[in-house]
DNA sequence: GATAAAAATTGGCTTTACCACCAGGCGAGA
DNA sequence: TCTCGCCTGGTGGTAAAGCCAATTTTTATC
């Protein structure tokens, strides 16, 4: 049954200015702050939206459109517009574009990795649950598993920082390591090489994931430090042989 | 079942499912990674657009929201359309929203706050120019002069930290530390008491401006962490005698 | 009872039209 | 001649009506 109770406020304002679609996205994301919209619930179709609020269609769906590009809302095709419900911002391209338009490099990238991660993996060696720590030992096996294939290694290198984030207990790290890790994915897929040495690369994994398992928050730290580094500095040999083959 | 397939989406535009907004995003996109559209440009206006790529102008409109919604571009009304130039998303709302929906804690904030500021006081402490110093230093005045004014107070102690994460000379740090300050200013902003000791506050700020400008990074991490957690201690026991009261 | 077809629901896109705001030019008045 | 004010063209913002495509639900058929 659908509860007609999205407060009709009565479009008193006026609204001379250009706040008719903002003021769809404030009411939706009241209704998310008072906790009458739940992650994964569906809300009322378009076309009630806009009956029930008094706005257009156009203007709901602009204003719609807007949170999903934030990630809030999910719209699926002909079934409805829902509330997200998996982990934090599942597209992650909040960053990408602001890295195209700033240029973010590589260098900082791996330094704004490095600060959040080696403190992430503290706190996962700290707080992991049985279930993180399958989570995590999982992507380990898989990277064994892809040790031929750069394309899902990279996949599960990146899954594995994810589920150790995860494992954090702390979701804005969490968030925030995730968006980090798809810029990174997404400038690192195309332009990933061959000449790897993924063998020592998993191992590193494997030793920080048993670090983590054993509840070692400095061992942890240390080897996720190590690990950034190492990628850091075998991404820059790559990069130079690159960029002399360019010349 | 399909396993999980990162921002993917769509890079190879085939689609003809609901692509034709996200077709534009990636047009402007690409606009954007090509540099042919820099900071402050100024779009082609919507029913130009329109013509130019055969589609219809609230689709255009579509797709642009998207990228106003992300900081990307700006609209202003009756002049055009133009690439955001200021800081990385200023206005920030990016976690605001994903703050709501999942709860976040003031806990973990500032366990987040901790991860990134400490480490960009250190990298300031070692890069910070002498614009950047000055943009500290203002706001360390400002916080003086506001000592009897908690509103004015609390804004001057965010832009202080985002002057510091602005000299850590690493902008996606500094993106980060003004995502997350954004989600602590909107929840804070009206439940601010009166009894801070900012007098005391102050002062740590102040030691943390010297050792960055004496170039001690470890002094600055060390201010930096303890002036957080006096910070977060302060909160808990207002906190505290908040839901004491309401009892 | 199971399976396939059809109808209803819903988001996505287009067309058309009008409104509100901003900028620069043009003319009336000083 | 200079300045002020208005006005016109261009721009983003909103609205309405209609059709398409994907999904879900219902219904009909075997």
């Amino acid at each position: 049954m659908p509860k007609a109770k999205f407060t009709q406020s009565e479009k008193t304002t006026t609204a001379q200015n250009g706040a008719t679609a903002e003021h769809v996205v404030e009411q939706i994301r009241s209704l998310i702050a008072n906790g009458e919209l739940r992650p994964g619930d569906r809300l009322p179709a378009e076309r009630e939206l806009a009956k029930q609020l008094g706005i257009s269609r156009p203007s709901i769906r602009a204003g719609l459109r807007m949170l999903v590009a934030r990630g809030v809302l999910r719209a699926r095709h002909g079934s409805g517009t829902y509330v997200a419900d998996g982990p934090p911002s599942l597209d992650s391209d909040q960053l990408s574009l602001l890295a195209e338009l700033h240029g973010f490099t590589f260098d900082q990238m791996y330094e704004a990795r490095q600060v959040l991660e080696v403190q992430a993996a503290g706190l996962a060696a700290e707080r992991a649950t049985p279930e993180h720590l399958a989570a995590i030992s999982e992507e380990v096996a898989e990277m064994y598993a892809a040790l031929e294939d750069p394309q899902q290694y990279l996949i599960h290198d990146i899954k594995f920082h994810r589920a150790i984030a995860t494992a954090s207990a702390n979701p804005i790290l969490a968030t925030l390591v995730e968006m980090v890790s798809a810029v990174m994915y997404d400038q690192r897929r195309d332009t990933i090489g061959r000449a790897h040495d993924f063998k020592e690369s998993v191992e590193m994994h494997q030793r920080l994931y048993r670090a983590i398992r054993s509840r070692k928050p400095d061992e942890a730290r240390a080897a996720m430090h190590e690990h950034l580094a190492l990628a850091h500095k075998a991404y820059r040999t790559e990069e130079g042989k690159l960029s002399k083959k360019k010349k």
